[in-house]
DNA sequence: TAGATTGTTAATCGATTAACAATC
DNA sequence: TAGATTGTTAATCGATTAACAATC
């Protein structure tokens, strides 16, 4: 029995594939909650996913008992739950660095605000942009990160500048006290392991695409 | 002992991972060849990225023998090979629909072209964009989509119109003839299973970070 | 030759799936 | 009650790591 759920006491680190699908599934139930739905079976709740229920049953059994049996699981319920296990019950400051194509897309991105994430402040180099206004925010050197996530208490930071200067970037960030980093440069980053990276690889996601579809073109036609 | 190498006859396809992290032992063969290397070894290879020796001797193995016992890989060598393998030797057109902030953002993202992905084609639904110019190319309605792909062979998209739209847009590009789809959308697609979607899903990589984090900042405190 | 490093096998580890008693 | 569905255990599957003979 003993008081797992929501992440306090002694709860292990979930599995990164875990926490994965456990947003999905938070995602898949707004969605239903708008519809107006109020009940969901583990069958229901994959199946957008491809995932099965016995996946989606033990993945949030991770968490701890949410379901009732013969019934499903409670939309509301487990929306409020899953919400406080992911942290996304309160809003998380962010700090984006590097205002080239991608940062400037990212500040006007809607997807962050519904999921309480904000982004507080705005940083880059270029002494062009520095002083001007981005998005109801004036660009900050970078050399004022520091001081802005202290003062912010900001956590999670987007890392959009050149692979060049990833690391270096990366660096001020781990030193103002950042404790996640969402890496949109190309360049792999080197932190503490107290700072969590999450790397946004487009080139390597294309890659990927790439390799599949030649392979599932050929492959057919030639013999052993 | 029967030609594997390079992905042409009977070779099993790889599982993601697997390809995932070629991708990065390319991206870093080739930042070592503009240092002037000609030889690495596994442990430098993976080292970057904190992949142990043992892997990346493993994962390149699923594709052939490639390195010199006692010596290592040739950085030149091992470039060519796996760029084969992966498909990024050669050209791949790109169709992108939607031009919001991010698809506009992409339009203009570096990092595909080095790679060899170009985007030749944009679509999008708005009556005051379609016709306009965009890096280039004029922004055909999504209706064009179909005839597009045939005329320029595309066999990739890039997905970034508002969820709500995405499934719609991708029967459409699946109707046409796309083989892998880039989905920015935050929403499940829903394809035939010869055609491949990778996700990229800034909010859910966000929420993993911002789990994470919660995580590791209470955990110390708490008594069983 | 001695030292380095490969490709590959065996051992370990972790993640997914199937099955089912318990429950509503 | 009968049918549905949970949480959980056991079985399967796949991925990572360690170890080492073969090779340069």
């Amino acid at each position: 029995m003993s008081s797992s759920r929501n992440g306090h006491p002694n709860a292990k680190l979930a599995p990164k594939a875990v926490v994965g699908r456990v947003s999905l599934y938070l995602r898949q139930l707004e969605t239903l909650q708008l519809q107006g739905l109020d009940k969901i079976s583990s069958r229901q709740l994959g199946e957008p996913f491809g995932i099965k229920n016995a996946q989606v049953r033990k993945d949030l059994a991770f968490f701890g008992q949410f379901g009732h049996p013969g019934i499903g699981y409670h939309v509301d319920a487990l929306i409020s739950v899953l919400r406080e296990i992911l942290g996304v019950d309160k809003d998380w400051p962010l700090a984006l660095v590097g205002l080239g194509n991608l940062g400037r897309a990212l500040l006007k991105y809607r997807g962050f605000r519904s999921r309480r994430f904000h982004i507080v402040a705005i940083f880059d180099n270029d002494p062009r942009k520095i002083g001007q206004e981005f998005g109801g925010m004036i660009v900050e050197p970078i050399e004022a990160l520091r001081k802005s996530i202290a003062s912010h208490k900001t956590s999670l930071a987007l890392l959009c500048v050149p692979a060049e200067s990833a690391q270096q970037v990366a660096d001020l960030m781990v030193a103002g006290g950042i404790r996640g980093i969402l890496n949109f440069a190309p360049a792999p980053l080197s932190v503490p392991s107290h700072v969590n990276v999450a790397a946004v690889d487009l080139s390597i996601q294309l890659e990927n695409l790439a390799y599949k579809v030649q392979k599932t073109q050929e492959g057919v036609s030639y013999g052993g």
